[in-house]
DNA sequence: CTGCATCCGACGGGATACTG
DNA sequence: CAGTATCCCGTCGGATGCAG
C-alpha cells in the first residue's frame, strides 16, 4: 500500500489540525531560526522558564523571592532565564532604586496568555503521568 | 509594599490554576526525576519530537518516509527520538518482516490525546509570533 | 531499509568568587 | 540585594561508517 496513510489511529481533530500545519511548514520552508513554534518550545523546553513563569503566575516577585521559591535554582540561571523571558516579552522588569536596589518581575499580558495553553499541557501531563509510567515499565522491563 | 502580590497583571484563570499547581509542587517536593511535567517537557522541548509527532499525526509512516518528510533530520536522531517516544508510549512500532525489513510508526491513543494541548500551544505560538518578534526588537535595539 | 557504534564539536547549566 | 565573570563538565546532536 505504499505510503497510503490516514488511518490506524483515529485522526482526532487536533491531529488533523497539526498535520495541516505541518504540511504548511514543509512547503514554505521552516528556516528554524524564525519558526514561531521553535522559538516558544526553546523556552518552555529549558530547565527553568516554566518554573519561573509559574512562580510569577501567582503575582509579581522579587529576584531573591523567586530564588527562594524554586529549589536548586542558582542565581546564574535565574538571571539568564529572566533575561531571555524578558527579551521575548513574557515578563517585565521593574527596578526600584532603594538603598539596596530591589527589582520586581511580573508577567506581561503576553506572558499571561501563554499560561492558558501551558496550563492545558500541564494538566495533560499530570493526567497522563500514570499511563506514561506504565509505558516505560512495559518498554524497559518486558 | 513588600511581597504583597496578586495584582499588576490581571490574574487570568489559567494563571491562578498554574500558581495553585506550583504551590502544590513546592510542598510535596518535586524530585525532578518523577515530575510529570518535566517528563513531558523534556520530550516536547527537544529538537525533533514535536516534528516527528506532527508528521505521524497525518497517519502512520515508515522510517525513511519520516526522514524524507523532515529536512535536516538525521538517521541517528530519528532512531533515538523514535525510541524515546515509543518508550513513553506516544507512538507504536510495527515491524513487517519483508525482504528488506520495513517498519511503520504510528501515534498511539496516548500520543493522540497529546496532540490537543500541543495544538493549542502551536496555535498560541503562531498567533503570538509577531508580538514576540516585536518584544525582541524592542529589547535588542532600543 | 532500518538501525547501531564511534568520534567530536557546541551548548546548557552547575559551582564558585567578585562587583555596585 | 541583584547581578557579573570564570571555569568546567555532561549531554545533545551532527557526520560518518558498519551491520542485519
Amino acid at each position: 500500500m505504499g505510503q497510503g496513510d490516514a488511518e490506524g489511529t483515529a485522526p482526532a481533530p487536533a491531529q488533523a489540525e497539526l498535520a495541516q500545519t505541518f504540511a504548511g511548514w514543509r512547503t514554505k520552508a521552516f528556516e528554524a531560526a524564525r519558526c514561531p513554534v521553535r522559538n516558544v518550545l526553546d523556552r518552555t523546553g529549558d530547565k527553568w522558564s516554566i518554573l519561573i513563569l509559574t512562580a510569577l503566575a501567582g503575582g509579581p516577585h522579587r529576584f531573591s523571592a523567586i530564588l527562594r521559591l524554586i529549589p536548586d535554582l542558582s542565581k546564574r540561571m535565574l538571571t539568564q532565564t529572566l533575561r531571555d523571558l524578558e527579551r521575548d516579552g513574557y515578563i517585565a522588569r521593574t527596578v526600584y532604586p532603594t538603598k539596596p536596589p530591589s527589582v520586581e518581575y511580573r508577567l506581561t499580558a503576553l506572558g499571561g496568555t501563554l499560561m492558558e495553553p501551558l496550563a492545558a499541557l500541564v494538566r495533560w501531563a499530570e493526567r497522563s503521568h500514570p499511563e506514561i509510567e506504565a509505558a516505560r515499565v512495559r518498554f524497559d522491563g518486558g
